[in-house]
RNA sequence: GCUGGAGUGGCGAAAUGGCAGACGCGACAGACUCAAAAUCUGUUUUCCGCAAGGGAGUGUGGGUUCAAGUCCCAUCUCCAGCACCA
């Protein structure tokens, strides 16, 4: 009786051995491959069987790639800063760094559980001062290349978590994080110009293999613009008011002009009969939250008493004021064109302003106007010398005539704001700054980095702008490193994003405190080649970190400007009914008891079987029974096989070449849920065979099985492979090839159609030609046609198809 | 509103334009068992039929094709992202 499967003993085996003898191993001859995943963040909550499936995924193709030959590249760390430590350190007590730890610990110890073959030697955490003394390191260099400076303006500030926030952090007008709505706050802060790398951040995106969602979804987010910007006079004053449009072929149907109420000149257009209400919309708009904007789809405004003069054809157009128009894009200004735009086209009709129309669509004008004609097709009219132009022509060359009259000129917006990059929070890098009274704003000298982070008595965010490192006079005062003289500390601290933007670089040479990496380590393994993670990072983390890899090029750090050559996003695992795992839902599945009753070898497997990797699953525990229960056969199928040592027959040989080709197939298109599908069917066909060779195939094949498993199921398969006489690592071998001949078959099944309709299917030779084919689909179906065949179709090795006319 | 993605058995799903439902879960029947679990064998889209066989069928309506889940046009529903960016 062959030994039954006993998924404890042997997993908790090779668990030792692989600790014992590492199977990854770097002889300086292999290419590399760096595979990686999104650092967790250590949650006090733990893994759920969530977050499993990205680090699984990330696991099968590094030990793919391993068993392809490559040097793997496959480390993991922790993004260890920010607010969940904090808010436990105020309601606790704890300082944050002693709960992060004891999270890392923990976590750390539930990754293991997965088996997946990380390098814990290049381990990295991104609250380590000597890890966040090079992402202050970076903040001084692009300090010192103008990329950071100090502003003071109304910024997304959290009532709740008491901070400033990133435009990318508020979403439908709410912090991301909390939920809360977000209000403006006029504060100092501290920016990025990442606006700098906007083209090179579009134009890039072209270079990268990334799913095309991702690609979109920064295109969008930096939503680049041609336009031209155009002075229109105030009339009765020497002023004038720029306002910027895409559409300038639109512009002798400006009917209005609006300027966002926090636009520097709106107050002063107002007159003495509009004064009170002007002011009164400024200061209303000056209260309203991002939220309330939202919601207020209903168009508001407020007319100056002003009038612009149109440079085109000199009509004086009234000036208003509204807060559809946004004060932080463009001028702040726009020229309306209600017949052109939906929002003006809205606000005209609201307020009973003048509608021109200057493009005529279908060649004539539109007849009662129910909604603006948008698209720029059509014949110029009512348009003055631009008359009888096609629309399309113009908005292109608009611009630069424009220009060329002096009127204004041609320009280029982007969506993408420069980056807020200072936090009111005390679990975060320090920012390396040192306000001077004499010198201004000096950062910290390099060689004086890092500057850790104090010990504070309450981590209590003050509310008021200011960070909790504000209190601590002794760390606040200190000397300018330029003149010697007194001098106070910046106390804002760095977005958690700061440590993320460019941790991947670090891994490769953690241990370096000369350099935030050497060159050659850089060189010889950098970039990342495959980084796995979830879809919910597309405009924040991906995008923070091509501009820091960007910038860390640019000043010769690294010889490459993209951080993640292919991007594989996973899909979420939900609970019952698509919602999302969470502790207040209670619908959060451990893998912790699943490991213990089926195993790891199982629960991998499951997490891919589940369904297509780049889709969301809904997680059901039942269904691993069918992954466990495969496992169980497979290993009676090989043990059986070992015992037995029979020889192969022609048909194995030729399964086996089918097994090879169907797992490597699918597993280079990444269909991972099919893979495991194909391991399961071929299994079940070796069962078949092996019924007549007494319950055994030949040991090549299952040799063959057990490579192609490996990855997948590492311990069940170093189990095998081990006793099936080897003395190394399954991991050691190569990944087996097939041969295209010897995957033939020589009999091949034909469906017969008549009008395509199956009717019956025939087994015909494989090298039969298409007469001897359509002969024997013919004859097969002689009893059932009633007509004449006025067609016969036969696709080689697909199907016949006659098609029939009755008479 | 815009941009993606998805709609296929009781359920998760599979299908380079070529037998729709592979693979699995669940269910049902049988074998083994005193019994149950485990395991093994079989059935399992649906309708008509004792059967042989036949009809229908991939959200809906059209179209292209010898052949459509797959391609084209229109339309509905659900999910996600963005959202007054001129």
């Amino acid at each position: 009786m062959a030994v039954p499967y006993n998924h404890r003993a042997i997993e908790a085996k090779w668990r030792t051995n692989w600790e014992k003898k590492p199977v990854n191993v770097n002889d300086g001859t292999k290419p590399k491959y760096y595979c990686l995943d999104m650092f967790p963040y250590p949650s006090g909550n733990g893994l759920h069987v969530g977050h499993w499936r990205g680090y699984v995924i990330s696991d099968v193709w590094s030990r793919y790639k391993m068993l392809q030959g490559y040097y793997l590249i496959h480390p993991m760390g922790w993004d260890a800063f920010g607010l969940p430590a904090e808010n436990y350190a105020i309601k606790m007590g704890v300082h944050p760094a002693v709960s992060t730890a004891e999270n890392v610990r923990n976590i750390k110890k539930q990754i293991n559980d997965i088996a997946a073959i990380y390098d814990w030697d290049m381990e990295v955490n991104t609250t380590d001062p000597a890890f966040y003394k090079w992402t202050q390191w970076i903040f001084v260099k692009m300090f010192k290349e103008g990329l950071a400076y100090e502003k003071e303006f109304p910024i997304n500030w959290c009532p709740s978590c008491k901070t400033g926030l990133a435009n990318e952090e508020v979403v439908n007008g709410v912090c991301e994080r909390c939920g809360s709505p977000v209000t403006k706050k006029n504060l100092r802060q501290w920016m990025l110009r990442i606006t700098k790398y906007a083209d090179r951040l579009l134009s890039d995106l072209d270079r990268l293999d990334w799913p095309e969602k991702v690609k979109k979804m920064q295109t969008d987010w930096i939503g680049k613009s041609y336009g031209a910007e155009v002075d229109f006079k105030v009339d009765g004053r020497e002023d004038s008011i720029r306002v910027y449009t895409t559409r300038p072929d639109t512009l002798f149907g400006a009917t209005f002009m609006v300027l966002a109420p926090e636009h520097a000149m709106a107050a002063s257009l107002a007159t003495d009969e509009t004064r009170g209400a002007v002011e009164k919309y400024i200061y209303d708009a000056s209260m309203k939250s991002n939220v309330d904007r939202l919601q207020d789809k209903e168009k508001t405004g407020v007319f100056t008493g002003s009038y612009a003069v149109n440079p085109m054809n000199g009509a004086k157009i009234p000036i208003w004021l509204s807060d559809y128009v946004l004060a932080d894009y463009g001028t702040g200004a726009i020229m309306c064109v209600p017949a052109h735009d939906d929002r003006d086209f809205e606000f005209a009709k609201k307020f009973n302003i003048p509608i021109i129309q200057v493009i005529a669509k279908d060649g004539k004008e539109i007849e009662d106007m129910q909604e603006a004609y948008t698209e720029a097709s059509g014949t110029m009219i009512n348009s003055g010398e631009w008359n009888g132009m096609e629309s399309s022509v113009l908005k292109k060359e608009a611009p630069a005539m424009i220009e060329e009259r002096g009127l204004g000129k041609k320009t280029v917006n982007y969506k993408l704001r420069d980056w807020v990059f200072s936090r009111q929070r005390y679990w975060g890098e320090p920012i390396p700054i040192i306000h001077c009274p004499k010198c201004g704003n000096v950062p910290v000298p390099e060689d004086q980095l890092p500057l850790t982070l104090p010990e504070v008595e309450s981590y209590q965010p003050t509310g008021t702008g200011e960070s909790p490192l504000a209190a601590i006079e002794e760390w606040v005062n200190t000397t300018c490193p330029c003149c010697g003289s007194p001098a106070k500390r910046e106390t804002n601290t760095m977005p958690q994003w700061a440590g993320s933007s460019w941790y991947f670089l670090r891994y490769v040479d953690n241990k370096n405190d000369e350099k935030l990496v050497s060159r050659e380590k850089a060189d010889k393994y950098l970039p990342v080649d495959m980084y796995i993670g979830g879809v919910e990072h597309a405009v924040l983390h991906l995008l923070y970190s091509r501009f820091y890899t960007k910038f860390l090029c640019d000043i010769g750090v690294i010889d490459f400007d993209e951080p993640f050559t292919k991007l594989f996003n996973q899909g979420m695992i939900t609970g019952k009914n698509g919602i999302k795992m969470s502790k207040s839902k209670g619908n959060v599945v451990s893998p912790d008891e699943l490991v213990e009753d089926y195993g790891c070898d199982s629960l991998r497997m499951y997490e891919l079987f589940v369904g297509p990797p780049e889709l969301d699953a809904e997680w059901d525990d039942r269904g691993i029974d069918g992954v466990s229960r495969f496992l169980k056969r497979f290993w009676n199928l090989a043990v059986t096989s070992i015992e037995k040592n029979v020889p192969a027959t022609k048909e194995m040989v030729k399964v086996r070449h089918q097994l090879t080709h169907c797992i490597t197939e699918r597993l280079n298109s990444f269909s991972l849920n099919t893979v495991v599908s194909g391991f399961m069917e071929y299994n079940n066909r070796l069962i078949d065979l092996a019924k007549s060779t007494d319950g055994a195939v030949d040991l090549e094949t299952i040799e063959t099985f057990v490579t192609l498993l490996a990855p997948f199921a590492p311990h069940i398969a170093e189990e095998l492979w081990e006793m099936l006489g080897h003395d190394d690592s399954v991991f050691h071998t190569s990944w087996p090839e097939y041969d295209p001949d010897e995957m033939k078959d020589d009999e091949i099944q034909v469906p017969v159609q008549i009008n395509g309709k199956t009717r019956v299917v025939i087994s015909i030779s494989a090298e039969a030609s298409k007469e001897e084919a359509l002969e024997a689909g013919k004859a097969a179906v002689a009893g059932k046609i009633s007509g004449t065949i006025i067609k016969e179709i036969y696709v080689p090795k697909k199907i016949i198809n006659l098609v029939v006319k009755n008479k």
